[in-house]
DNA sequence: AGGCGATGAAGCC
DNA sequence: TGGCTTCCCTCGCC
């Protein structure tokens, strides 16, 4: 991490000896490095100790003392000796000095997290559903404990179907699914590029690079005619793009007169359709909502300010079953909720309080009578308008995801079609260790246990899948990892021979051609996973490739 | 293979 | 409020 190797990049190097304030300083570690510099001598002379000492206080010790140099290992993270965090092979280890990087409480670390170990992770129960008394302590842990829930068990995709590597040229920002023809999935990046993938034929797909400028945060079908596509970008405009031809024109440009500096640079984020009133809505980073005719594409009205002046919304979305409902979050920590009849500025009925930024907020797909919020305090919150209120969640769900920069902010989607609308997906920013390989995983969360019911992934896919989607009728997942999209489903049965065939994985970008050939070479090989798949080069993960039988090819995604 | 940087929010003064 | 520094598992490029 860059903050890492800045912090560590212009040390102040003493070269010292044995001064009596560090011999009494040294702890229990330094003892090990003693006994492991004794095995090997010649360590012992090219050891250098950082510290962080004034230029007076240098020279002076320098000139004292006799020439000895010795390197004092300190913890990357909170600079201090006697402990180390980072990779240890797969496995992270935490600094034991900070607070749990899952939960952020203090007092242990994330491997003893014990929202990371529960079986029902990462699980803070709904307030109003705790027992009172011994006696409904009892039932609840005797009685009802065995009695089985009566729903069916959900369909997890979770076996890898089909992809394209380095799809995009930039990191993925949303996902969409067609609403009326199955195999279709459009696709939007940083860099502003727009994506439609047949993944039923794999290889038919396209990009197209002329529509925006920047980020593309959002993408919507129209209702009314689906082989139109609205986006919202980070560079001020509400795209309309024709599906087939990969045509454009701008409903909406709120900058005008181009770059004036970033304090009136607007971006768009979030985004909906209100087909009942025929309403495309979409809000700024500065706080504000503006609405368009979805028929004649013409803006009405002013801009409302429905957040914290200055502070980004970053979504919107509009209730499944009544049109006068809308829902956004924001920078401001808050998730609110608006009547659209008299929506003005400050207009809230409901404020959805949070302890850091929302990235996402959505009414459950069926009756919305549930909302579903990701914050970046590394927690999801469920609000139930029946059996709970809006002054606090009716249940927290602690997960890691509060990843902020480098990476596409982490939204917990919905299963559309899961009528008991419980089951949530979202991407996982820690890794685990799998047979030797830092994986992150894709979890599947019952939000009315609070259980992890599936962790998908695969072990080929080393890096994170921030976004995600799941189908509005089939049994399918869509991922986006990086600049790669990857497409899972429940079986590998039937599916076994059409996934392992190496074509279902396509590569692009930078040596491509390259790559294809290889394929080619490979395809008679019929252990598929030895050759075609690879895993990332980086250090940690090299080493972790010895020991993983799957991953043993130098080529990665 | 390692350094770099694109980036965004929090927290401090 | 604004400027500046810091920040724990990125990722791809050079």
């Amino acid at each position: 991490m860059a903050p890492q190797t800045r912090g560590l990049s212009f040390p102040k190097i003493v070269i010292e000896g044995d001064s009596d304030s560090e011999q009494s300083s040294s702890s229990s570690e330094d003892e090990d490095e003693v006994q492991n510099d004794a095995g090997e001598e010649s360590e012992q002379v090219d050891e250098v100790e950082v510290v962080e000492e004034s230029e007076a206080s240098t020279s002076a010790k320098s000139r004292r003392q006799p020439i000895s140099i010795s390197l004092k290992k300190v913890c990357k993270v909170c600079k201090k000796p006697g402990h180390e965090a980072g990779f240890r092979g797969a496995t992270y280890i935490d600094c034991p000095m900070k607070p749990c990087f899952l939960c952020k409480m203090p007092g242990h670390t994330t491997m003893s997290c014990p929202h990371r170990v529960a079986t029902e992770y990462g699980v803070i129960p709904a307030p109003l559903k705790n027992t009172h008394s011994s006696l409904e302590y009892v039932f609840q842990r005797q009685v009802r404990h065995h009695i089985p829930t009566i729903k069916p068990s959900f369909v997890i995709p979770k076996y890898l179907n089909c992809g394209v590597v380095r799809y995009h040229s930039r990191r993925i920002t949303c996902l969409e699914f067609h609403p009326t023809i199955n195999n279709i999935l459009i696709s939007g990046d940083k860099k502003g590029q727009f994506g439609v993938w047949d993944f039923g034929k794999v290889h038919e797909k396209a990009v197209y690079g002329n529509i925006h400028s920047c980020i593309l945060n959002n993408m919507k079908f129209k209702p009314s005619n689906d082989g139109t596509v609205y986006g919202a970008s980070s560079d001020g405009t509400i795209s309309c793009i024709d599906l087939e031809t990969g045509i454009s024109s701008t409903l909406m440009n709120l900058n005008p007169d181009g770059w004036q500096g970033p304090s009136s640079w607007r971006m768009l984020y979030g985004m909906d359709i209100n087909s009942d009133r025929g309403l495309l809505l979409s809000a700024d980073n500065f706080g504000f909502l503006y609405m368009a005719d979805a028929r004649s594409n013409n803006v009405i009205g002013k801009p409302i300010l429905i957040h914290k002046k200055g502070s980004k919304v970053t979504g919107l979305h509009c209730h499944p079953l009544q049109p006068d409902l809308l829902l956004s979050c924001g920078n401001d920590h808050f998730a609110r909720i608006w009547d659209m009849r008299l929506i003005e500025d400050r207009s809230s009925i409901y404020n959805l309080s949070h302890k850091r930024v929302v990235n996402s907020a959505y009414f459950s797909p069926q009756t919305g009578s549930k909302i579903l919020t990701t914050s970046q305090d590394n927690r999801l919150s469920i609000w139930d308008s029946i059996f709970g209120d809006m002054d606090s969640p009716s249940r927290e769900i602690v997960h890691s995801h509060d990843f902020n920069r480098h990476l596409t902010p982490f939204r917990a989607e919905w299963d559309p079609k899961d009528n008991s609308e419980s089951l949530v997906v979202i991407g996982r920013y820690i890794s685990e260790n799998y047979n030797g390989t830092a994986l992150h995983p894709i979890d599947f969360i019952d939000v009315s246990n609070g259980q992890l019911v599936a962790e998908v992934m695969d072990p080929n896919i080393t890096t994170i899948s921030p976004v995600n989607k799941l189908h509005p009728r089939d049994d399918v997942l869509a991922s986006g990892s990086s600049r790669s999209i990857f497409i899972w489903r429940p079986k590998e049965n039937s599916e076994l021979k059409r996934q392992r065939d190496p074509s279902r994985i396509l590569l692009c970008g930078k040596g491509e051609k390259e790559r294809k050939s290889k394929f080619e070479d490979d395809s008679g090989d019929d252990d598929f996973g030895k050759d075609t798949y690879g895993s990332k080069s980086s250090k940690t993960k090299k080493t972790n490739l010895k020991k993983s039988k799957v991953c043993s090819s130098k080529r990665k995604y």
